[in-house]
DNA sequence: CTGAAAGCGCTTACAG
DNA sequence: CTGAAAGCGCTTACAG
């Protein structure tokens, strides 16, 4: 039989209610018996079960986190800063994927309502942010991650995205480039346009304009970023530059650029977004905009934390600084 | 207020007695009380509190997995898999890493004591093995993934890590290369001994010498991939071939061979181990043996819940089949 | 087939 | 400062 809050009350000659007193650390204990019946505890190696503690208060220590899959490249960064600051809670965090689809909403949305968590974290909503709002209505304190839809309704953490775009772009006029391809992801995501917003504003501040031919729609895939090279160079267009919004797409342009014969940097100078490990494994290795993603799952999770701790909704949301990592593709002026 | 057990029974004029038989599908309830039931549970919208189910029945529906960390390259797959079936089975998956060393474990083994959950996932254990031992003896179902150190005591789930090595061998005899470069990684870990055991054992199957210089202990980080070539072209060492244990390594080998002037897979064929999504994105791409990382971490959840259901243990440890894939940096024959 | 009651292991007013 | 009792929301023998 495991040990119960009853027998250690039995060992140290007191009621349940003291030794309850004792663990949640209330004052009005005499510090005698507090000291008792602390070293009944660890004499026992007693531990509160969870479940009782959670069914008797009403809540269970514990956040949930929605991802739409665990194997995007920069996930796993983002997963790991949010378990490091739930763990340093003492919280437990409960992982969830929609990478089933429709059924694996079903599934949650019982584990929603079967108050399997105080809180969610919800990485990068699309689809899903649609039943995230009732849940949200019914009382559940939600933080997005990464936002792309920028829904307001919620608190989210980001990163500067705008400003990523301008640390590219002035990094490539520092080089004297002048003629850059864009590759963006899908417009729909908020990051999107204000990666490309921030990138041609600085290029207009320098008297550079952007030719709108040199934006090449992508969707995030390496293909599509050898694509968007390949069909700058079918269209004959001059290019001494590249900004796509993501690693994979960078990586996707080198392959392109070099099939061309364009060498990286001299010809063509390739910059990405993200700062995923494999953007330094790369040839020549990648300059790219780092995200803070372990910071920004850390970020939201001590947000969502607070807010289920019952302390007001703080700043309706963060966006943590992006910086420019320089490396051979675009190397240091 | 939310919903309860109570104010369904009062709803649909029963005990709470027939609408937990009917939430569980117990036989014996008459067919059509029990239509009536459930479409009060329908109307009200009511979902059983996980807590309160946890504590009358003395389980979660939970499992734990422990994880070194989340940001190893293959973690992702391994994690998705798990994920997938424990979703699937209508568990939810509590996520701890050892990532804040001591203190992680600490925290983590309150959570054990605290019966948060009835059953742990446990990838690749090195020190944190020790811990988990007492929590097993103790009752706690357990299933190991990608145990390196080969622990007895657990069932396991792994990879065909022998025949993976094997694999890697006839592709590269079928290429005619007899000089072959083995980039392990370090030996502490069952996984490399098998590998660089199949490797051996095919290449004497064929006749063919493996001279002990041309094993050189790396540590699975790009870096040590390049070094090893490095240490072997200074040896003045013949090499027409690369097999390294992991595919970060086998990347450094290419970075370390281009640099040496050396063109793959012309001068020298590359093979790696693991098929991490990067793999694919080298230049050239990687020929590589791939793991079956997310299925491993169906297998593991599945076998885990099945004993954490009262199934008898099942196989004490099963090894699902490595295949090689064939990429540019050691094409097909 | 169904219900009343006890029990899961805690917390928390309420008295004293 | 401390204890007896009720309550959290279920499940599960035990009767009937």
């Amino acid at each position: 039989m495991r040990v119960t809050i009853a027998d250690v009350a039995r060992a140290a000659g007191v009621s349940k209610s003291t030794v309850s007193r004792v663990l949640n650390a209330k004052a009005e204990v005499d510090a005698g018996t507090a000291d008792r019946v602390r070293e009944i505890i660890a004499r026992l190696g007693y531990v509160p079960s969870s479940r009782a503690v959670g069914l008797a208060r009403g809540s269970s220590r514990t956040v949930g986190m929605l991802a739409p899959s665990l194997t995007w490249p920069w996930m796993s960064e983002v997963l790991q800063g949010a378990v490091d600051a739930v763990e340093a809670a003492g919280y437990g965090l409960l992982l969830f994927t929609c990478n089933r689809g429709r059924e694996s909403m079903t599934r949650f949305a019982a584990q929603v309502s079967a108050r399997a968590f105080d809180g969610l974290l919800v990485v990068e909503p699309e689809d899903e942010i649609g039943a995230v709002v009732p849940m949200h209505r019914a009382g559940l304190p939600v933080v997005l991650i990464d936002d792309r839809a920028r829904h307001p309704a919620f608190p989210s953490v980001s990163t500067t995205n705008g400003l990523g775009g301008e640390l590219a772009a002035r990094h490539l006029l520092a080089l004297g480039r002048r003629k850059p391809l864009v590759i963006t992801g899908p417009p729909r995501f908020g990051c999107v346009r204000e990666r490309l917003a921030g990138f041609v504003r600085a290029l207009e501040e320098h008297g550079v304009g952007h030719d709108p031919r040199r934006t090449v729609e992508g969707d995030f895939t390496e293909r599509s970023g050898e694509e968007a090279v390949e069909k700058l160079l079918a269209e004959g267009l001059d290019v001494d530059a590249v900004f796509a919004h993501n690693d994979l797409g960078a990586a996707g342009a080198l392959r392109a650029l070099r099939a061309a014969g364009r060498r990286v940097p001299e010809d063509v100078a390739v910059i990405g977004f993200d700062d995923i490990p494999f953007a330094a494994c790369t040839d020549p290795p990648l300059t790219t905009v780092h995200q803070p993603l372990r910071a920004m799952g850390e970020a939201a999770a001590n947000l969502l934390l607070a807010h289920v701790g019952g302390h007001p909704p703080p700043e309706t949301s963060v966006a943590l600084p992006t910086e420019l990592v320089v490396r051979a593709s675009a190397p240091h002026p």
